[in-house]
DNA sequence: TATTGATAAGAGCCATGGGCTTTCCAGTTC
DNA sequence: GAACTGGAAAGCCCATGGCTCTTATCAATA
């Protein structure tokens, strides 16, 4: 609409507009995810807003429906980003392991208790996503994919390390391992002072030990 | 204040105001409290607000903060209901077990698994309190308390059950099996098609098995 | 039965949140 | 070097949230 807008000279009075500058597309992206995931971390859920995102990424608020659809999106984005970087760390943990498929399953399981993957902010962030699950659909479908690949995983590096275990126990087995570091990581995360990170260690190393040493191939005969 | 109120006659035009019953205190806590976990269980921390609460305690939104002291004291409340609420069941099924100091551990771990505390509702709960771990000091403590009363409670089963286990390994047994079932449980609420409630018992059984018939007294000497 | 005082309802206030729009600026192109 | 393009900053609008305050209602008591 043309109309002619009155036009105030700003004399003086110069609205100071902060300057800026101009950066990718990917690193802003970045920016606002790993201000998202500081921010889950530290002030959880609930305080995690688009005007405390962006101040965290150093940005003004108006960027983040610039790049995303939305603070959900955003919030997936991140959840993606995150597990990726978890199971990526893993996966390099099990290659500097060497050959040896023991150790390599091993070098898998304590890497959940070793950096980058043991940082308090990313339990912290963690557990904002599982509180997500119910009410977020995406958020669900990530977990699934999630856990169900280190799942898989894991049950591909138990049977290297333990051919002699059928495919339905190694099944199990990656479960309740898996359950057995959930259930530290939570701990470790929500009061530290239960237990430290060396007897977590220790009993995450018992649990591998047994599930690989259990010979009784009393095949399930329900 | 006298005034003569100019007292509308109301011949057609009155506010309508609902009518209600009056309840006492406790009654109206404790549906404050139940109407909380339903809001916490179903919408999560997010979708839990003044509103809500009331409106699934089917009461004003003004009462909350008449017995309450706002909605963060109402959250913590409903926690430590919750938390007994468990506690008393877990408890409840030890003694229903008889006498047998085996039969005790393995009824008090497996009631975990069984009503009332294995609930979708419950367990989603239970995520909403970890997510507010981070932020609300009240909550941290009082999931110490529950979770140090918990430890403590199955490493006396524990002992009573495996009286050849020392104090230190009974403490680690106790708080592996508690990340086993807690890892479980997690799983359970955020992907129940993952694995089967049977097949969780089973795994926290073989769990308890191995605790309890390892004899090795090697003591920890590093 | 009239009074009284606590319980409950519901509107309202202020703050915050999310998303949108407008305005502005930096690098590009002709 | 001037117009152009699109990234970036603020401000705006409306919805929601927590909490308060006033008013209405009920039940017990004198």
């Amino acid at each position: 609409m043309g109309g002619e807008k009155m036009m105030d000279h700003k004399v003086e009075g110069r609205p100071e507009r902060a300057r800026f500058v101009r950066e990718s597309a990917d690193f802003r992206r970045q920016a606002l995810i790993e201000a998202t995931a500081r921010c889950l971390a530290e002030k959880g859920v609930g305080g995690t807003s688009v005007r405390a995102i962006c101040a965290y990424a150093g940005v003004s608020a108006g960027l983040l429906t610039h790049y995303f659809e939305g603070v959900d999106a955003l919030i997936l984005a991140t959840y993606r980003d995150v597990g990726e970087k978890v199971s990526s760390a893993m996966e390099r943990a099990v290659t500097e392991a060497g050959p040896d498929p023991r150790d390599r399953l091993w070098a898998y399981l304590r890497s959940n208790f070793q950096p980058p993957v043991l940082d308090p902010n990313l339990l912290a962030t963690w557990i904002s996503f599982w509180s997500l699950n119910k009410t977020n659909p995406e958020i669900a479908a990530t977990h699934a994919e999630t856990y169900g690949g280190g799942r898989e995983r894991m049950e591909v590096l138990l049977r290297e390390a333990a051919p002699q275990i059928p495919r339905p126990a190694a099944r199990i087995a990656a479960i309740a391992l898996t359950a057995l570091i959930d259930g530290l990581w939570l701990e470790l995360c929500l009061d530290s002072s239960t237990f430290t990170i060396d007897e977590a260690l220790g009993m995450l190393e018992e649990g591998m030990n047994y599930v690989l040493q259990k010979p009784r191939s009393e095949t399930v005969d329900q």
